[in-house]
RNA sequence: CGGAGUAUAGCGCAGCCUGGUAGCGCACCUGCUUCGGGAGCAGGGGGUCGAGUGUUCGAAUCACUCUACUCCGACCA
């Protein structure tokens, strides 16, 4: 993408409501605008992160068998009147009333919408185990939004929703997405903890929330170190064989949020020298809570033995207009965003230090053309700017690599490469470019980890 | 929902107290010169001063009402 081309709307200035790096990265990098009091545009920068984020998420819920389907935004009063939810719901559910006077609202979420179709299809228990997930805007009308996108109204959920024959089903149900959890966190360069969690208003037994360490996080977080560098079951688990053991080995060290623990039983279950009080970001959920929908709904299946037997569910959750934000809260710098390759906006920024000047045009035309077919996803600075501003465009919207060519290294042959992260840079022959930023970049996408 | 605050150009702000031609920096447009860490000079464009009502010869400025937004506290991907 030529940048003289894109639209990437900079901020020099950092706009006075943003308090949190996060959400002042976001204003000032040109990934979003806000149009309203928790309502936000993704601008394409960030719509662009966002689809990436998405991507991976549903890359893992394929993998762990989970099925991707889409309900809409809006839901009928009626379903959620069977639940008991309409009433009990508060004023965060945002309700409309159509042209006939009908009652509507914009989902919050979707159990009631989801088990309504799983009962319609599903009769059998050797349909069962079934996940059904969508990826899709919600709306809750929360008291104070804030932090951006990170605690917004209008929010991007990715809502999975399983189905089983009996609690112990379920579990194995759970598990599959727990571990799905660990690996969608982990390609996305962050290390998402799981913490026992409270059940909540949607209520039921088995919980845990996922955070990722930041201190602008909103919850104050306690944990065992050895989380943090444990490394996540890999691409080629077995989703259909025995997770026990993987989910047993990270739950059996502490992990817990203040609202589940306190500081004293933390101190007398971990070492000392293991202890972590830390701050985290909620950036999924994942909960099992048996036939809390199902039995008022009456989703049933037939049994072995011709009996109704009504299914176990859980929902698990993740926000990717909230781990955005995260992702930027967990890697950032002074001078901008540093964003992870597998979810960066591009991949790498080629710098022209001197657009206008026709050989150094003709080199970096080339040069760009050869790194976009090698299959980089390339960002091309070709504007008439200084060279010190185009710098710092590229370091604040955090794309992890530049390379840079101006007429002096034109000269010599070579090329530079910084490295975002790190602030390193390296020179090297032009001709050898492309394969160089190849063999950086390749490797840390993490299609397969 | 309680408490505090803000609203003037795309962004950041001054002007308001003490009413009298709406300003500054960045961004934007034109030209020339620059060109390896947010360039320089010269010229230029852009405003229902959040909305309404009132006071006044005259309101960004004073008064009242409303709205939007932000921050601090209890809930949530």
């Amino acid at each position: 993408m030529r940048l003289s081309r894109y639209f990437l709307p900079v901020l020099r200035d950092v706009p006075k409501e943003a308090e949190i790096a996060s959400h002042r990265l976001m204003l000032r990098a040109g990934m979003i605008r806000q149009q309203a009091s928790g309502l936000y545009s993704w601008l394409p920068m960030g719509y662009k992160v966002l689809m990436k984020v998405q991507k991976i998420i549903e890359e893992e819920q394929n993998r762990s068998g989970a099925v991707q389907l889409l309900m809409p935004t809006i839901q009928s009063a009626d379903l959620w009147r069977e639940s008991g939810r309409y009433d009990a719901y508060g004023k965060e559910m945002l309700r409309i009333e159509d042209r006939h006077e009908r009652e509507f609202l914009y989902g919050p979420t979707n159990e009631e919408m989801i088990t309504d179709i799983f009962r319609t299809y599903v009769k059998s228990y050797k349909d069962l185990p079934l996940n059904l997930y969508h990826i899709q805007w919600k709306f809750r009308d929360e008291v104070r939004p804030r932090f951006g996108t990170m605690r917004s109204r209008e929010f991007l959920m990715k809502d999975a929703y399983s189905f089983d024959l009996d609690e112990a089903a379920a579990v194995k149900a759970f598990q599959r997405m727990f571990v799905a959890y660990l690996r969608t966190f982990r390609r996305m360069g962050l290390v998402g903890i799981p913490m026992r969690a409270d059940t909540g208003p949607i209520g039921g037994d088995l919980s845990y929330e996922f955070h990722v360490l930041a201190d602008t996080g909103e919850s104050g977080v306690f944990l065992d170190k050895d989380l943090l560098d444990k490394p996540v079951p890999p691409a080629d688990t077995d989703f259909r064989g025995d997770l026990d053991p993987i989910f047993k080995d990270w739950t059996s060290l502490f992990a817990a949020t203040d609202e589940m623990t306190d500081e004293a039983a933390f101190r007398a279950a971990v070492p000392e020298d293991k202890q972590l009080m830390a701050r985290g970001i909620e950036v999924g959920h994942i909960f099992y809570f048996g036939t809390k929908y199902s039995a008022p709904m009456k989703a049933n299946v037939t049994g072995p033995d011709g009996k109704d037997i009504t299914v176990h569910m859980g929902s698990y959750g993740i926000g990717p207009t909230r781990v955005v934000p995260a992702i930027i809260e967990a890697m950032h710098d002074e001078n901008g965003i540093i964003w992870p390759v597998s979810v960066a906006p591009f991949e790498a920024v080629l710098i022209n230090l001197k657009a206008g000047d026709a050989d150094t045009d003709a080199a970096c035309d080339k040069l760009y053309a050869e790194l976009t077919a090698a299959g980089l996803d390339m960002l091309y600075d070709d504007r008439d700017q200084p060279a010190g501003s185009k710098f710092a465009t590229a370091d604040l919207v955090g794309i992890p690599y530049q390379i840079i060519l101006g007429p002096r290294g034109l000269k010599s042959g070579e090329v530079e490469i910084k490295h975002r992260k790190t602030g390193e840079r390296e020179t090297l022959p032009l001709a050898n470019a492309v394969e160089r930023l190849k063999g950086l970049i390749e490797p840390q996408r993490m299609n397969d980890i």
